[in-house]
DNA sequence: AATGAATGAGCCTTCATTCAT
DNA sequence: CATGAATGAAGGCTCATTCAT
């Protein structure tokens, strides 16, 4: 006998996951209230007693995209055992999930590009998302040179640089709507992480 | 007799200019035509006999800061003598080029994120320019690498890390509002260049 | 054992004293349910357990008001011996109210203002208010005149003179923001209760 | 041949026109830019041309029902020759105007009512528009005792008094929708008026 | 060229009220 | 009694574009 609250599926919800499509597609600005709740089928008013906002809503949705992606990610890191493999496993995600998404990039980082003001709440999600990614990529980075004779600053250094090569490969990938800037970081990661042989 | 061309500063130009600033600022979308032409000084008619449309002008509008900031970034690497040193001015200039934007980001990144349709007149322009960002990294390496024993590969890999590494760096300074990941990706591209040495 | 209504504060009381604070600072039509329930701590629905309307709860807020405002007239008369100090002391409690409540006016007058239909509930509220506040006038001005040889005109004539200076001091000192017009207002009742001396 | 100034009857002045019969009969805040623009014929855009809110166009409304007011009012002042008859002549035109107006009351008054913030944009309109009113009483008053020998407070005094019983008079034929308290008003003025010959 | 009036769909949000729970 | 989801018309206002002058 299943839980109540196990398929608990509610309105709510369902406005929020309809809004994250069209978001996500179209974009925070360019979606507009009478397409969301047109597709969820209620009132306009119904709308309002869910949530206070159209920025309610955008904040909403991306908390939850947030869960998501990471869940996505973690599952797709899951199987590489070593920390080294979990790192490359990123950027193999990445190019499987953009080409799924149809190359319509990181909707953390589109919403970024249509909010100047950086301590609005919808950017603050934004902001707490990438630190959370960029901070994997050090644990990760920390774990693969945990043996190896290597300063703190160049675990940093190179966590660093895989993040900024996961970010630029992500803006590159949707921009040329091609994964190819993806497998040029992947190689890179790769050379990093063999780098510490060199020391020995 | 002056030239024609010489004190040009047509009307046009001048809206180009106005609109400039506002879609930078507040982002294309965001922008009315309404404030535009308020701040132009023209009537709304006259608007539409210099543009047939505001996309038409968002892209005069990329147009000109294609040019605008390769003149920027150009500028920056001249002092540089070495291919190298010029590669890593690059990353100074990105420093200095986004304080100066109030982090505002990329232009053509941010138009990326709210324009979907890759293939819309407006997106081709982004995608030009990154080509272009991306030939320039490409010269650079090659320059930087030329009289090395390295195969044409290993130059367009480490070409393409350097232009995901400015581009990644270039999205999280915005995001964060710091310069730090700028540092990071300068470092990463130091190393690059020296591995030439560790090859004889 | 207490009587039940001694401390009798029931929720209903309650949403009417939070709504005429509302509705007499802002105004009955610009002070909306929601504004109100979320002030009283209760739910939309709560709100229509107690009354059949927004109306239903004007006419009651304009009920309690007539109540409250009568008391603190007569409670301004009070130390006044003779009729014709009353009179004067309604000038003086004018003045005090319209300062305390910082110009906001009369709750009966602006409530008129908003509404055209004079045979609506709360426009019988107004009317019954004002005939009332008309026949204080009128009993006070009998009484100081009773021993006089005045006609029964006359005291209708000055009690109505009364009235229409007191009402026409209000809306001006509303207005102007300033009590000058009840200094005018009183000196000419003044003269008004002094008269009787000229008829002698 | 006629002027084509002298039938201009913009399409701005022809919203300003129905507005006004809108606000008036139905108080400002009850009316919406809806049903003024489905009166005038026009689309909603259009409103938008010609005003830049509600607000603005409230205020043209009370300009020019300030111009058309001063303009009634003094067309029936005009027939009394003495100063003193042509305050009694106030008073009848605020009977005849009230009774045509389906008691209505005045525009001004009624805009105070629900407009409680003094400096704002209309409020000020309402308050230079008795501010003149009152100089009206002065001036006539002014011109009627300067024969006597009464002193310049006298004349202020008595000039107040009639603004107030003016006032007064208006707002409550326009509660209890009975021209009554205007002959009560008219009675006092002329007494008022009078009172020069006690003096000699 | 330049003007600005006109369009009408769309923007986000609030309204007073009802009703199933 | 109390809840809060649901309604849909209405709120004021902006949008990019067209067109007659």
């Amino acid at each position: 006998m299943p839980s109540p609250t196990a398929t608990k599926h509610s309105k709510r919800d369902e406005i929020v996951e309809i809004a994250s499509l069209l978001f996500y597609r179209q974009g925070y600005g360019a979606t507009g209230i009478k397409q969301i709740i047109e597709q969820a089928g209620i009132a306009k008013g119904t709308f309002y007693t869910h949530f206070k906002s159209k920025e309610d809503l955008g904040v909403e949705w991306l908390k939850s995209r947030h869960i998501q992606w990471n869940t996505w990610l973690n599952d797709s890191l899951k199987p590489a055992e070593a920390s080294g493999a979990k790192v490359l496993a990123a950027f193999t995600f990445l190019a499987s999930w953009l080409k799924e998404s149809n190359y319509r990039g990181c909707a953390f980082l589109n919403t970024m590009a249509e909010t100047p003001d950086a301590s609005s709440p919808m950017r603050r999600e934004v902001v707490e998302h990438k630190r959370q990614l960029h901070q994997t990529f050090q644990s990760l980075m920390a774990d693969h040179f945990k043996n190896e004779d290597v300063s703190e600053e160049f675990v940093i250094q190179k966590a660093g640089a895989a993040f900024l090569l996961f970010e630029g490969a992500l803006v590159e990938t949707q921009n040329f709507e091609d994964p190819l800037p993806i497998t040029v970081a992947l190689k890179e990661v790769q050379s990093m992480l063999q780098f510490k042989n060199h020391k020995s």
